[in-house]
DNA sequence: ACGCGTTGTTGAATCCATTCATTAAACCCA
DNA sequence: TGGGTTTAATGAATGGATTCAACAACGCGT
């Protein structure tokens, strides 16, 4: 009953009593064939349950494949899942479809699976790269195939980019948080050797001079890469002399690992500081936190379009795309400093 | 400068001065070339930028990819994200790579992506089905591919399926509110086309009734497909005669629901009843949230095997695995009933 | 009956790299 | 030094389907 082995389009075509070039006509819904010839063709091809063998199809058709590689560092996390999702809705309509592979944050694998995809001869390729060097995604190994780097630029690379306005989100917080009085103002940042981390770090400084701030690295806390350790930097950096009266965690995972640390001071009785997080996250408007939220499907769609156009032309310049951010104001970013710290420091 | 058509390995060859028979085996580690032989072909595939071209490779090599295909129901979704995180975890060590689609719940779409992985010669095929019937994955379309379905069985199709303990997770979840006296207790279930869904209504009834409850039906509420609604039903529920002293809230969607439904009745000064829900998530400890937990992963992975298994051997009788669940108790399932409301109803 | 465009169908070459069968040279030992 | 084995390298066939060029057959106007 099972059959076991795949029918090829030369069985079709010999089943059929056609030639191969006849068969393959008709299952293209090519002109030029006879009424009664296609019908005895698609007959034998749905007897002998043929299907197309889509590498010999591509392979023929001049060596490329209808689809578009991503790259993920990381399959379960939200923020490049969403990515993945925004880059398949813009897909659809195209002729082109997404295939996604993890790296799960680990250089050599993320190397490995983008020579893979390139192996296989994928239309374009986007990667959410790693914190290593890249220099490797040369022309010479690309070679022409259209090359998309989000969330993070790639060292070395001169390719199209998407980011999150990452200075323009940290901006809005400090402004927003200063704006109530705070002048002490804590950051928890993310290891500094990803970008991102580094991006919001300079920017954090740079937001806090702009409001005559000079001191400002004396309240960051840099390298918490999870929520537990972020817990404990929030801890410590609350202990300090003169304490920020605000914080602000540059991503999920830290803001959680803050809001645990909140959580246990105010079940001691201490006061609690105002805090806005980078990254909106489930539950967030139930917890009432403040965020500085952005659309992650908006940076896969707009790496999709950028993968696409460059399939089209492949001669265009390296583009940048940056994707806005903006303040989700629900409560815990809007706790003033107590009066006696709202002077000057 | 740039390389715009990939050399291919007779280009290689001939710029090596050799056949292509021999750059073959010198690009494949083959014995029986010579040093100097191989050193001539190892220079001139790197000065022309040379990548095998994995298609043909495997077309060359009998047809089948080192590839298994994954098609999710949605990538952005947490549960199905950590399946595919799971899955390639347990393909890591294999030669086999995982790669993902998303149909984004649409049942057209999820045949349509079947059908070209399976066109691509995937070496095997893990699905997440949708709730339509999946006649069409019989034997004439898989013909032979190894097939694994997560998380829900297909309609109408014998293969190898990973699911939830559903059953017994939500007997878990009942026997520990009945033990708490709770013996009025609602269910807000998902819409109960999707199979999870009626076999967690099922054995919530079955798991009543063992404790002597038999009209467990009057407060069930299916249909409620994400937050808001579950929300409302939420409300309207508690709004009944004799209402229920405990929820039991079917998945994360619809916990979130309830929690933004307690959390507005519990603002209006109303009493709060207990919470279970099935599935974990983040921040839940933070909330306080008991919850029927279960390793997301642990599907993915008990699918990789089940896939790598019938790819070695094809004529494996159809196998089913369940993957354990544990409930967590965090404070929301360990409120008692208020004590007029204790007694048998 | 001739010329000409259209329709139906075909064989051969192509895509890229592999496997199979073979030839040619080098090597070992009696 | 001749027979046998190992090593080096090659040409042809294979895998599945496509594109290209060419060839009959057909209709039709004149």
């Amino acid at each position: 009953m099972a059959i076991h082995r795949r029918p090829t389009l030369a069985a079709v075509a010999e089943a059929a009593g056609v030639s191969l070039k006849t068969a393959s006509r008709v299952l293209n819904d090519e002109p030029h064939v006879a009424l009664a010839t296609q019908e005895k063709v698609r007959a034998a091809a749905v007897a002998l349950g043929f299907r197309r063998n889509a590498m010999a199809v591509d392979l023929a058709r001049g060596g490329t494949t209808p689809l578009v590689g991503f790259v993920t560092a990381d399959v379960a996390n939200r923020f490049y899942a969403s990515i993945a999702g925004g880059m398949e809705r813009a897909l659809r309509d195209s002729a082109y479809q997404l295939i996604t592979a993890s790296s799960d944050e680990d250089p050599a694998r993320e190397r490995q699976l983008t020579e893979a995809l390139l192996d296989r001869r994928v239309a374009a390729l986007v990667i959410a790269p790693t914190d290593a060097d890249h220099g490797y995604l040369g022309r010479e190994l690309t070679s022409g195939t259209p090359l998309v780097l989000v969330d993070r630029p790639a060292a070395g690379v001169d390719a199209d980019t998407v980011v999150i306005d990452n200075a323009g989100g940290v901006r809005q917080a400090v402004d927003h948080l200063v704006a109530d009085g705070h002048r002490r103002v804590g950051l928890v940042g993310d290891d500094p050797r990803v970008w991102t981390a580094r991006e919001r770090h300079l920017a954090f400084v740079r937001a806090m001079a702009d409001h005559g701030i000079a001191d400002a690295e004396r309240l960051v806390r840099d390298g918490a890469h999870d929520a537990a350790t972020a817990q404990r930097s929030v801890t410590d950096l609350l202990d300090v002399p003169e304490p920020p009266t605000a914080l602000l965690t540059m991503n999920n995972r830290i803001t959680v690992g803050a809001l645990h640390a909140l959580h246990e001071r105010r079940a001691a009785g201490r006061t609690v500081p105002a805090l806005v997080g980078f990254d909106d996250f489930e539950l967030a408007d139930l917890l009432g936190v403040t965020v500085v939220a952005y659309d992650a499907a908006e940076i896969g769609h707009q790496a999709a379009l950028l993968a696409l156009g460059r399939t089209a032309d492949p001669t265009l310049p390296a583009r940048w795309r940056t994707v806005g951010t903006r303040l989700v104001v629900r409560g815990s970013g809007e706790r003033p400093p107590p009066v006696d710290d709202g002077g000057p420091a």
